[in-house]
DNA sequence: AGATTTAAAGACTTTTTTATCCTTTTTATG
DNA sequence: CATAAAAAGGATAAAAAAGTCTTTAAATCT
């Protein structure tokens, strides 16, 4: 579904939305140690999300992970089709170019709408979204 | 979603599905040229799908692969099983091991159902129901 | 200014997935 | 029985994904 690399994106967006803020910043090594992400593939991941405006940081002395108010209206599917690329959700299921609406591969009509509503629900879904759902105990963060 | 072996393998296994019979068996270099799979990486397949008696085969002079009426009622999430493993799909979306209905990860419920709906679909859906569906027109099958 | 803390960046290694090549076994047929 | 046709099987290679290590740049604090 997701490769490893947008699981662990989210999974540390998400530690860091619940634990973090403009005055108190988080570090790739506190975000590894909880989230048990290799410290330095984490860097990476963190890397391109920052670069990508989706996360926001700072380097020296007190730095380190945070979010602003705008990040924390990015989609998950932002961050999955920074880390991920584009079409890793969209592209047909059998992986034909021709696949379509009007031209649908044979197991297109079995997937369509489900696959369309689960790409709908990861575009319409925020981070905010998610962390209000683990404050209120809806759902729980990893470990 | 599904790896690129299971795609190979679906394409492989419905244009042996349309294409073959006991008296007609076709050819892996035929499947392959037709399905643009590299033949040596579709034998591999085809081989473990023999193996899960998926698919038919036999060697030799007027050997190739073909379907039986049982293995036309095999299911796409039995092939997927056997290509990618039985947990590919099943498993959770941020690769939480603790995941469950009980006690759901950040994005369970944005996913939790589609993806119930869609590996139900899967699990439903026969070769010989995707076989009806191309020779009736509604889907086509690949090139 | 210098030392320290931290992320950014780049080079590298390992593992997994995808793909190829070559040999062996099975089956049919002349 | 010899030969050819085909899948099965094993060993290897290439590419992509995942992971590590080392150096560089930026920020802070004495």
């Amino acid at each position: 579904m997701l490769s490893n690399s947008s699981k662990y994106a989210i999974n540390a967006v998400l530690y860091v939305a619940v634990n973090s803020s403009i005055e108190n910043k988080i570090l790739a090594k506190d975000i590894s140690r909880e989230t048990q992400i290799p410290q330095a593939y984490l860097s990476k991941l963190m890397q391109e999300l920052t670069r990508h405006n989706l996360i926001s940081s700072v380097r020296g002395p007190n730095g380190g992970f945070y979010l602003t108010d705008e990040n924390r209206g990015v989609s998950l599917l932002q961050i999955v089709n920074v880390i991920d690329g584009d079409n890793r959700l969209t592209s047909c299921m059998l992986g034909l170019h021709a696949c379509d609406h009007q031209h649908p591969c044979a197991v297109h009509h079995l997937v369509g709408d489900t696959k369309t509503r689960f790409v709908e629900n990861l575009e319409k879904t925020t981070v905010q979204d998610l962390v209000s759902d683990i404050k209120s105990g809806k759902s729980f963060l990893g470990i």
